[in-house]
DNA sequence: TCTCTAAGGTACGTCTTGTATCTTAGGTAG
DNA sequence: CTACCTAAGATACAAGACGTACCTTAGAGA
């Protein structure tokens, strides 16, 4: 109900308002998942009434859309910058699956067949889920070129984005972060005999 | 309403009323997708009544789960066996690429949340959708050890499901078929230089 | 022919949705 | 400081979907 330390009645405006709303439906997202997600519970946790809610996101679809966007913003780091390709490569992949990336994988893809049907490109979906992260991608493969590491020859879009791609495919079949190990295979095994000279 | 030829009122009983629910709710699956499918249409569809439904399955879960176990059997194949490991991936994969896989497989995600609150593992699921194209696989990568096209001591199971993980992850992300050059370059530049001697 | 299971139809209460309407907090202009 | 005015918060409503209860009856099997 957002009272005051006198006891009566605040009002929260703007984004802060926005905020809480959005910090809400995330929370429910986590908690109880996409299909369980009520508008009225968002509402509700938020401490104010649907209409509120209505006001700024037409629907379901819209408002966990926003809320993804604020649930990924919420853990996102630094590339890293080790010295060496296999090192950060381990650790930008580390670092994405301890985050609620894969939550935010799962939900991007419950809203495919949505955006699907009304057209929107999922590309801008995936732009806004993982953009940072593709782009964090294209920063530590450049590095590796300039050290030698990589043939540039080898290095094909598909394959520069090959460790992230198999990571989000196995987070989206189990829901579960990949084991470490699985994750040095990935590197060790796949995409570092793939770009080595 | 199911008249017979004398515009009686005809009455399906037991394997052929289920075939009826099941396409039913397939073809409202492909046409509406998994939010907007009700229990309401799939029953008008199939021109009887929910609660012939929900005498067979609790809920849209459990029909939308065993609509796709219908949906994928409709069109499998038998795996392909050309003579060469290249030859027979790509017919796989275009094989998988021309099905409803892709819906398949979109559905099976959305379904995920559920089966991770009810504790229900998600690889039986997986089973039942892509069970028999990954013992297509193995067959195709035995025949191809045994013609010394593979190096065993580079055969990991994550290797060998890797064509199939990149193009169920591609068909997510973009809700498309995977253009074939596409499916070329991943059989060419990435899997099997991986696994040739 | 009789019986009995399950299909088909109807109806009910509940929940969620999206909108409309009203009151009022609190920022802003004068 | 006061008046105003935007938007927050509360309440209520109709529509639609859910899941269940109950009844009738087709049609398979004894």
């Amino acid at each position: 109900m957002n009272l005051n330390q006198d006891g009566v009645r605040r009002r929260r405006r703007g984004q802060e308002l926005e905020n809480a709303l959005l910090a809400a439906a995330w929370d429910e997202l986590n908690e109880h998942g996409y299909d369980a997600l009520t508008i009225d519970a968002v509402a509700a946790r938020a401490g104010t009434s649907r209409p509120v809610l209505y006001r700024r996101w037409p629907g379901k679809h819209e408002l966990v859309r926003a809320a993804i966007g604020y649930g990924v913003a919420l853990d996102r780091a630094e590339p890293p910058d080790t010295g060496t390709l296999r090192d950060d490569v381990l650790a930008l992949l580390r670092q994405a699956n301890g985050t609620r990336i894969g939550l935010a994988t799962l939900l991007t893809v419950q809203l495919a067949s949505y955006y699907h049907e009304t057209g929107t490109s999922l590309s801008d979906l995936r732009e806004a889920l993982l953009g940072g992260r593709d782009s964090a991608t294209e920063q530590i493969v450049r590095r590796a070129v300039e050290r030698g590491e990589i043939d540039p020859a080898k290095l094909t879009p598909r394959i520069a984005r090959l460790p992230f791609d198999l990571l989000r495919q196995e987070v989206l079949i189990t829901f579960r972060p990949l084991p470490d190990d699985a994750i040095m295979e990935i590197v060790d095994t796949i995409f570092l005999p793939l770009v080595t000279p």
